[in-house]
DNA sequence: TAATAGTGACTGAACGGTCAGTCATTATTT
DNA sequence: AAATAATGACTGACCGTTCAGTCACTATTA
C-alpha cells in the first residue's frame, strides 16, 4: 500500500550535492537553507523530510563529498610504481583530485573553521578525520614498503607516521594558500619542491641519522 | 566648555581586542554586535562610534592581531646565529608565537574562509597579505645569507622565495591539523622534521642540483 | 565657590531584513 | 478512499544598523 515512492536516499545525495556547491561558494553559515532548496529544485520544507535539521544537511553533504575524494584520488595511483615513484604518484593524485578542484578546498576550509569553532559538532563524527586515516595509511603503506625494499632508510619505518602528518598537514596548507593568492605560484611546483626535499632524506641509505642541525 | 574626552584610538583598540577574542571563539559571521558590545563593556550603538561598520570592525581587529604577531616574532630571533640556525630560531619563533597561540590559529583559520567565500572583501586591504610578505622576507634573507657565507647550495638563492613560500603554506597547515586533532601529535617535533628535511638539503654543497626522484 | 551652559560619549529601543524550522494544506499515487 | 510526498506561508528569534535622547563632565560665569 504504498503511493508515490521517491528513493529516499538518491533524492537525499541530490539534495547534499546541490547543497555542496552552495556551501563551496559561501561557507557552510553564508548559505541559507532556502537556497539549497532553490538550488534542488524543490521546496523549502521538503528539505526537513530528508535533514533533521541543518546541521544534519552539513554533515551529509560533508561525507558525501568526502567519499568522493577518497575514490577518485585511490582510483589514480599505479600499485606497480617503485616506493618513491608511487608516493609521488600518490601525491600527484592528490592535488589533482583534491587541491586542483577549488571547490575542494574552499570545503575543506569551510570544515576547518567548523572544527575550531565548534569542535564538539565535528568531533562525534568521524567523517573529516576518515578521510585523513585513509590518506595517512596510504602514505604510510608506501614508506614501510619502501623500507623492507631496502629503498627508503630503515627510521623510515618509524617515522612513518610523522612523514604521514607532515606531507598530508603540507599539502592542506599549501592549498589554501595557493587559493589565496591564486597566480602567486604554480601549484604542482611547490608540491614537487616539497617532494625534493623529502625523497632524498629517505633515500640517502649512508646519512646519519639524526642529523640536526 | 570641553566635556569628557576619551581616547578615540585607545577605545577602538579596546573595542577591537574585545572583538578579536570573540571572533577567535566563533568566527566573524557567528559573533554578533551585541556580543562585541558586550564583551567590550559598552553599549552596542557606541560601537558604531568608533566603527564604521561590522566589515570594519573586522578589519581593524585583524589589524591589531598582525600587528602583534609581526611585532613579537621580530623580536625573538637573535641575529648573530649562522643562517641554518637562524633560520631554525626563526621558525620556532612563529611556532611559539604564532601556532602555539590558539587564538591566533582560529583566527587564521577564519581569516583563511574569509578570503575564499568572499575575496574581494579582503583583496583591497593587504593586512594579512602584509603579515605573510613581512614573514616571506625574513626567510629569504636568511637563505639569501646562508648562501653569500657559502653555508647553503648556490641555487638556494635562487628557490629562496619557493623555499619560503613552501615553509609558511606547511606552517599554516601543521597548525591547522594541531588544533583539529589535538594531543595527536607533537608541533614542535612535527616542525622540527620538517627543518630535518629541509636543511640537509640546502647545506649539501655536493649535491647535484635537480636529481629528481 | 556655586550655579549653569555646552559638549561629546553613550545608550537602548526600534527598524527592516534574514534566518531555521513548522505545519496546515494540496498533489499524486495505489 | 487512503496514504504518502510536497509545498510555501508563517513564526519567532536574531541580525546589523540607526538615532533621538540622556548623561557625565568641564569651562565659564556670577
Amino acid at each position: 500500500m504504498s503511493p508515490r515512492v521517491v528513493d529516499k536516499n538518491q533524492r537525499k545525495k541530490e539534495i547534499a550535492l546541490a547543497a555542496l556547491d552552495l556551501f563551496a561558494q559561501n561557507g557552510f553559515e553564508a548559505t541559507s537553507i532556502s537556497q539549497v532548496a532553490k538550488s534542488a529544485g524543490i521546496s523549502k520544507g521538503s528539505i526537513y523530510l530528508y535533514f533533521r535539521s541543518k546541521e544534519d544537511l552539513i554533515f551529509h553533504a560533508v561525507g558525501t563529498w568526502a567519499d568522493q575524494i577518497m575514490e577518485q584520488t585511490g582510483s589514480e595511483v599505479p600499485a606497480d610504481l617503485p616506493p618513491p615513484q608511487r608516493l609521488r604518484a600518490l601525491v600527484h593524485a592528490m592535488v589533482d583530485v583534491f587541491l586542483a578542484d577549488e571547490r575542494s578546498v574552499r570545503i575543506a576550509a569551510a570544515i576547518f573553521q567548523l572544527f575550531l569553532t565548534s569542535p564538539l559538532l565535528l568531533s562525534q563524527r568521524d567523517l573529516t578525520r576518515e578521510v585523513f586515516r585513509g590518506a595517512r595509511e596510504s602514505i604510510v603503506d608506501i614508506l614501510r614498503d619502501g623500507v623492507s625494499q631496502g629503498v627508503f632508510r630503515p627510521e623510515t619505518a618509524r617515522e612513518a607516521e610523522s612523514i604521514a602528518i607532515n606531507l598530508l598537514a603540507y599539502l592542506d596548507g599549501i592549498g589554501l594558500h595557493y587559493y589565496m593568492s591564486r597566480s602567486y605560484f604554480d601549484l604542482m611546483s611547490q608540491v614537487d619542491l616539497y617532494l625534493d626535499h623529502l625523497l632524498p632524506n629517505l633515500t640517502d641509505l649512508n646519512r646519519r641519522p639524526g642529523a640536526h642541525i
